[in-house]
DNA sequence: CCCCATTAGTTGGTCGGCCAAGGTAAAATC
DNA sequence: GATTTTACCTTGGCCGACCAACTAATGGGG
């Protein structure tokens, strides 16, 4: 940081101060490891024939049966066009239902299949895979504290989100820090 | 966690064990606190005219002056298909330039353009203000440990993307943990 | 009762990101 | 020196994810 000794540099010492790419921001470590782990899970899902993000709806709908769509947005967090695109992808490979909600012609009621089912067991474990993975190398104080981190992180950021984009937390799962 | 006690449950069954969506997990903490990093990072690098990851890029060739694409993809290890589509972008928006390379005529050297070295004072404020969002309501201590914990985390996924993919960490930054 | 603001979902577009396959050039091997 | 192998990059395809704009239905206030 302290960008005002840098001043727009010419290219050739645009080289001149070395602006912690590497070392530093706590930011770009947790770039990193948000990609590696998105390529173990994608390699741990890969296998039961998920993408990855898909098996975090899954999940969702495992946990709370026939929902109005809109309310897995709200429980996911993910912008309403997402969702609605991965939905019809999960329909079609066969995860999911959809039907009209008869209270509200506009709504849709989402649900998982029973050809889905199968997979949950096999989720669960890819995803306590992926956790062991992850937290190899640390001893369980180390996790709980990581943990607890994140969660302060999540709810810096949470706020952060919501004061530019002035709706409530996008987050909504009701984790550690509701906000 | 234990799947064994679910074993391909009725859709209406699926419902029975929360199955651990929203808590325990530290894999799913780095989810959302990825996602709401990369939400806020898009929102301060918006105002630059640059879209997130472009930025990495960016500080990268900021640093290090003409390199030769090869090089660049291993630093940021991204994938080469990614690296050459944003290189397009990248050029085509006027902020970095390409050209042969006269020793290795399939290769290529990229540079950064004299009108973008006006963005890296930005750039870094931009990721200064970023760092502060993130980490705001961490102590020293706290932002220290976490910085470490990361560390760590990145060296166990990067041993596990090496297992799988074969290949070395792709993660070539070298960062704490070198893999 | 009608109009209007709100809510629910969808579509189109763009980008980052991965994989798989391909084409060309350098390097290694024979 | 010819052939195989390897490296460098590109293209196409796909998916997750965002935003913006749109349709359609609900519900509240005049």
């Amino acid at each position: 940081m302290t960008p005002e000794t840098a001043q727009t540099r010419t290219p050739a010492q645009c080289a001149a101060v070395p602006s912690a790419v590497l070392d530093g921001p706590v930011s770009h470590a947790i770039s990193r490891v948000s990609r590696l782990h998105r390529i173990v899970a994608g390699r741990l899902l890969r296998d039961l024939g998920l993408h990855p993000g898909q098996e975090f709806l899954m999940m969702h709908l495992w946990d709370s049966g026939a929902v109005r769509q809109s309310e897995l947005i709200k429980a996911v967090g993910l912008d309403p066009s997402t969702v609605t695109k991965m939905l019809q992808r999960l329909e079609q490979s066969g995860h999911v239902r959809r039907r009209p909600d008869p209270a509200d012609r506009r709504a849709s009621l989402v649900e998982v299949t029973e050809a889905s089912c199968g997979l949950f067991t096999e989720v669960s474990r890819a995803w306590g895979e992926l956790e062991r993975q992850t937290l190899d190398g640390l001893d369980d104080a180390e996790r709980a504290e990581l943990g607890r981190l994140l969660g302060k992180v999540e709810g810096s950021l949470c706020t952060a989100v919501a004061r530019g984009g002035d709706a409530e937390c996008t987050t909504a799962l009701k984790g550690p820090i509701d906000c």
